[in-house]
DNA sequence: CAATAAACGAGACGGTACGTCGAGTCTTCCT
DNA sequence: AGGAAGACTCGACGTACCGTCTCGTTTATTG
């Protein structure tokens, strides 16, 4: 009678049924996307009714949304490295789950997903996107408070640069990342805007609008 | 009785008639959004038939994407400003067309075939970003040739960084962006990564940290 | 409250469901005709969907053909009225349902399935002519043992006679028949061909003629 | 300039061209039934331009009826033998078409659109059928002037019965007729028919109504 | 003997119905 | 009592065919 007992036969949908039909969500999206994921196909992996899916979840949206909240374990484990380089490939060495193909093409559902549905949009980005822009964001804070970050750099736009640089090549160029790649981006890319001084740019950023061309050609 | 004047009659859709189809779909997305537009609603504002539109095209989202990157202008001109910066800013002035809500979400169905269709990804890539990407590298080469960036800069990370930066923004973050994060993200991180000395940047990475440069170096 | 008393508002289609469905096509066939009869109407007047229409039946026709066959009581009662002309009377009464242009409409439609189909066709000599064949072979048979038809009649081609004459009249040359018409074709044909006696029979192909017997036994 | 002369390369449909046209239809309509053939099919197989049809005939069933009559030389050579059975033979020696399988399916076709088609049927019954009735009519009393039928027999009701009961067994019953089948109902239904004397089975038929069936089994 | 008007093939068009599929609801059985 | 199974309504999908139309081209008759 006791639920931790009774695993393999029991109906309600506790804990470990749920599970289930989480990773049948999770199978489904990554073989046949987003657009193709039926609630009858889902229901029909995890051995489930239609109906009791309903019952638990508005649609299809809410039921991925806990899906890919429990899938991932998103562990967002501070990795205080030191450096803000050293956090920066830490966080990144999986890539956020982005090493295989499979799962490219999940996040890419999630993507398409994002633009289709407000609701999953704004749900995902509380749920999933938040934790992480908030784990990221604490990273460059320390690093700003270790002095590796100047204070005129803006975290809120340098802190999801990274993400956004790689997840581009991926999805529109078609490229499949390494973390040969991620090191290239950040010290190449990250680095040089965490740490550059606010008056090297300052001519070139007034250049276009304010000074003559000819003037920039000087900076460089 | 010229047949190339008369223009406004002409039933084949060659040219006007599709400009006029376009402005239907637009139209339509804009009234109901994305997930409620059907092609039967385009096809009655249209005055066509869904037969007429399914011949021409493989379902909505191509409808679509044709439509907006038809009612945009999104002219690829080389718009050579004389500096980085103001190419940059000419470049992306219309964000590639992703300045409405309803262009955001086409766009975004995109990512789904991307990641599911491989031979819509050649196309896309070959057609779509492809030219975007050769426009956008020429702007930087010539930056380069300029005096603005420096020898040891990886063209082919850089050139792609501010799209993904901004995509990203829109697409994960849900930001509608507008010209001044543009302009934001070139001046602190496209720029300063465009012009930072590789010492400078060396200097930046191991001061004001508590490990030693070395040992970061392990980490690469 | 009991499952069985609830016959109102039974929502499968089982008994009378069905029942619904065949009365709204019957209804709309009536009103519209069999070509301009589309499922849609059908299924907006049943208040049913396409979807549970094409669930049960192929198409138009086969749902026409039951809706008809189950309009109309048709019983194939032995209906032994001690002669076999009452029977044949009763038997033909309704005409197999063939009262009315429409159902005449459908069941003509079953002739170009029967000769594309084998299948089809097969099912259908199977279940709908084999009944009634082989109850107008026992009606033919109960006139034998009683004495009325001369042993030398060939059962197997009398049997289907009455049938084959009247469905061509109705089909081939577009009468409408009614039961009178059935009643002539008994007494002039059927029971003639049935009360024959072979020499009589014999004489009259020989007499009042021009050529000898010989002759036209040589045409055999 | 004379037209028999430019067979080959003559464009306007005239003569042989709408021959073509003709067999293209009744090709059409022998592999796929009247519902299935379209006008597509049609002009494909003939070459033609689906504007060419619409511009010579209203629609796909002015277009088969041309293409039966023409298809079909159906002389009706009066064929007098001298004998009923003999013009009967002779009449139905090629059992009217029915003789394979494709004209079984070409005439199949032609029973479907008869009960499809108002105008169809109206237009087929007076030019196919009345021609055929007419001949089948003037056989009869032909017969009967000879003294082989007797007075009291109605020629409307015998003349049909034969075509009808073989077209019966072709179509309802699924055989494939010989000219054996029609030899044993001329001689086993058509003239016994034909010759029966009117008191044999007057008493029959009162029977039903207005005698006791005790008194019909007498008759036997 | 070119020029012209008619008729042609080819096939796109607007429209209508088709038959299928998925979403979300509901009922029935079963455990 | 609650879940599995699956039929149901609704609505959009993408396809097929109809009958009309516009294209160029070819043919037979004119200037």
């Amino acid at each position: 009678m006791t639920p931790a007992e009774t695993a393999t036969l029991r109906p309600r949908i506790e804990g470990e049924r749920e599970q289930e039909i989480f990773e049948a969500a999770i199978d489904v999206l990554a073989e046949v996307g987003y657009d193709r994921l039926t609630m009858d196909a889902v229901a029909a992996r995890a051995k489930a009714s239609k109906a009791t899916l309903y019952r638990r979840w508005n649609g299809k949206i809410p039921l991925l949304i806990d899906a890919l909240l429990n899938s991932k374990e998103h562990s967002h484990s501070p990795a205080d490295t030191g450096t803000l380089r050293g956090d920066l490939l830490e966080m990144f060495c999986g890539m956020g789950g982005l090493t295989d193909h499979d799962s490219v093409a999940v996040f890419g559902s999630v993507v398409t997903a994002l633009c289709r549905d407000e609701e999953f949009a704004a749900a995902f980005r509380t749920e999933f996107i938040g934790p992480k822009s908030a784990a990221s964001h604490a990273m460059f804070e320390r690093a700003r408070a270790r002095g590796e970050i100047g204070e005129h750099v803006d975290l809120d736009l340098l802190a999801p640069a990274l993400a956004g640089i790689v997840m581009h090549r991926v999805f529109m160029l078609g490229e499949l990342p390494d973390e040969g790649l991620v090191e290239r981006v950040i010290d190449q890319i990250i680095l040089p805007a965490a740490t550059h001084r606010p008056d090297t740019v300052a001519g070139a950023r007034t250049s276009h609008t304010r000074t003559s061309p000819r003037t920039q050609k000087d900076l460089t």
